[in-house]
DNA sequence: CCCTGATTCGC
DNA sequence: GCGAATCAGG
């Protein structure tokens, strides 16, 4: 008739951790986590849906909850085996890194937010940071905010204090592998363009149209 | 700089 | 199993 043996073990552990001083803040984070958000059936039956529905890894931690992060959806996402859900080519065996093996034995892999205890002290705002991306960036997962992309599209091009001369303007046929593929305008007017200026290799927009792509332009907050 | 997902590996 | 750190790429 006894019942809950393995939770007695957990909480014991727990406890054996926190009444040592020294890191404790540290150290309890972990065990916390597990306690207060655990992988339950809900969670994780709401983080298949809205990986399917092809929201990114962050946005949906931000809908999950403040204490989980972008890399414990990915990591969770992975072992429940639902990654690939747009992947067009893998293509590169992608190297596997070293990771300095055994490097420093007082290797802290995180500074977690030392801070002190769970009562919320402060000082930072945990990261939610969500950036809305430019146009024609990612083939990915921006399947939902078209709308919105739409927006920021016409906002940032009016908002960009840039003026290409009508000589340097390029039509959707001449970008090439180094033409800035920063769209102005309005493509149903005559005026629309492209920036058309040099872009690093590899990248879809020149300097300084890749700040404005990356930077972020529009934090959804949500509720 | 910002972001994305993928992977590794200590816990 | 979990997820921070790291990697690789846009």
């Amino acid at each position: 008739m006894s019942c809950g043996g393995p939770t007695l073990n957990t909480m014991d552990g727990m406890f054996a951790k926190i009444s040592f001083f020294g890191g404790i803040s540290d150290s309890i984070w972990p065990y916390l986590r597990r306690i207060f958000m655990a992988w339950t059936d809900e969670r994780v039956a709401t983080l298949k849906k809205l990986w399917m529905e092809g929201l990114s890894a962050s946005q949906i931690a931000g809908e999950l909850g403040e204490g989980v992060t972008r890399n414990a959806v990915i990591g969770k996402v992975h072992r429940l085996k639902l990654s690939g859900r747009a992947k067009p080519a893998p293509s590169a065996p992608r190297a596997r890194k070293p990771r300095s093996t055994s490097a420093s034995p007082s290797t802290p892999r995180r500074p977690a937010s030392t801070g002190g205890s769970v009562s919320g002290n402060t000082s930072s705002t945990p990261r939610r940071r969500q950036t809305v991306h430019a146009p024609v960036s990612g083939a990915n997962a921006l399947q939902m905010n078209t709308e919105v992309d739409a927006n920021v599209a016409l906002a940032t091009a009016q908002e960009a204090e840039i003026f290409i001369p009508v000589e340097e303007r390029i039509s959707l046929l001449q970008l090439s592998e180094t033409t800035c593929k920063w769209p102005i305008g309005d493509p149903l007017n005559d005026d629309f363009h492209f920036c058309g200026r040099n872009s690093d290799e590899g990248k879809p927009y020149c300097e300084f149209h890749s700040k404005r792509a990356y930077h972020t332009l529009d934090r959804r907050k949500k509720s």
